[in-house]
DNA sequence: GTTAGTTTAAAACACCTGTTTTAAACATAA
DNA sequence: TTATGTTTAAAACAGGTGTTTTAAACTAAC
């Protein structure tokens, strides 16, 4: 055998709910996929939820680790540069690379992390949200704590919201890469992978974060 | 009675659909918010996939209808402006104000429209995207066209996913401008409406959309 | 008044869901 | 060996789902 079966169900979870959604997927189809018997999922993770969370802590772990380093780092470097958009793009590429960290070591993780915080936020699934922010709401804040130095026209309304559209851009454009495509049939454009699609977002987010603020047109 | 029995369900079924997504509500919760017998549904509308479309159909015709004209008569307007990005603050604009005059007519359209997006994205929902891309197709591609004008100096399939992109912005920070908020709990910020959102989102689209390609940091 | 379409009530259908239970087998370590 | 934890098989549980059916009432038009 050559994973145990706590991995082997992890596995197979994760590989559904990326294709699937979490509600979408039941707890037969993954001990099906992950041939082990069904009362496994709620002897190991006590529950569906468990499990969801269980996924989730397996790359959302490493990830923040990682970019708590790497921003532990570039804050203790020099950074006199007088152009906030250049190191906007370094920030913002420090989080794709995060990405891609643990994209490494896990095919499937990025499509699961665009769709589980999609999920957690658009589904009022109140206890992944709860679970997220108590586990990984550190990092989020030391990322937007940095970010907020090179956005200093706005006020800290204005910049709340300015990070939500951009995280937004970022975590539909990782769910939903292969939708579109399906859309158009090919016709347009051909597939492109999640990495690519970091690397193509690193230099529109820097350029949407400093976007004027205006309201007229 | 103010209303008929099929315009009772279609408002019921959008306030639901639209605050709790299209799988998590019940027909039953639907019938019973609406006041109509359970067996109303599958008499008027045949299935609940009927019903979504339905729904989804009251205000993306308009919708639709209201951005052809509008784009129509920027068309054949003199834009001989040399600024690409006025001009495609003034595209995205006329987009944002087709959805605000549906969001006029019907309060929850919006919203509805926003998690219908993602929804028929993120979820494999099969019949959703080929009823939409068959019914508004046309209008979604003719926004296209002109848009790509002022996006010259990228390939066909630079733009398209430049295209995706932003439309995820868009959707992503409308159907989900509420969990943001319930995140933080009201510390960082106060609330907003769609309107407001997506009146921030025209400048920010039209920065994203001239930001340059660069592979490099 | 008859006819056709609508609406209701209530029940049932067939199916899927997460979860639990029982029993037996297997593994490993004290 | 005993003990403990793991895994399996199979069945059942309790509940929700979309959908259908039956019969009775109501509404409007011809």
């Amino acid at each position: 055998m050559t994973h145990s079966t706590t991995d082997r169900i992890l596995d197979a979870a994760e590989v559904e709910f990326a294709s699937h959604g979490f509600v979408e997927t039941s707890v037969r189809t993954i001990t099906t996929k992950a041939k082990v018997n069904l009362a496994a999922v709620n002897y190991h993770f006590g529950s569906k939820k468990g499990l969801i969370q269980a996924v989730t802590d397996r790359f959302l772990g490493p990830l923040s680790q990682h970019l708590q380093i790497q921003l532990n780092a570039y804050e203790k470097s020099a950074h006199q540069s007088q152009n906030d958009e250049h190191e906007l793009r370094i920030l913002f590429n420090i989080l794709a690379q995060s990405c891609q960290y643990v994209a490494q070591h896990n095919h499937h993780s990025l499509a699961v992390f665009a769709r589980l915080i999609n999920t957690a936020y658009s589904q009022s699934q109140g206890h992944l949200r709860k679970h997220l922010t108590k586990q990984y709401g550190a990092s989020f804040l030391y990322f937007m704590k940095i970010l907020r130095q090179f956005m200093p026209v706005m006020t800290n309304e204005q910049f709340f919201w300015r990070f939500h559209y951009l995280l937004g851009m970022l975590v539909f454009s990782l769910s939903s890469s292969e939708a579109l495509l399906a859309i158009c049939e090919g016709e347009y454009a051909s597939h492109r992978g999640l990495d690519q699609i970091m690397a193509d977002l690193v230099p529109i987010m820097a350029s949407a974060a400093q976007a004027p603020i205006l309201g007229d047109c």
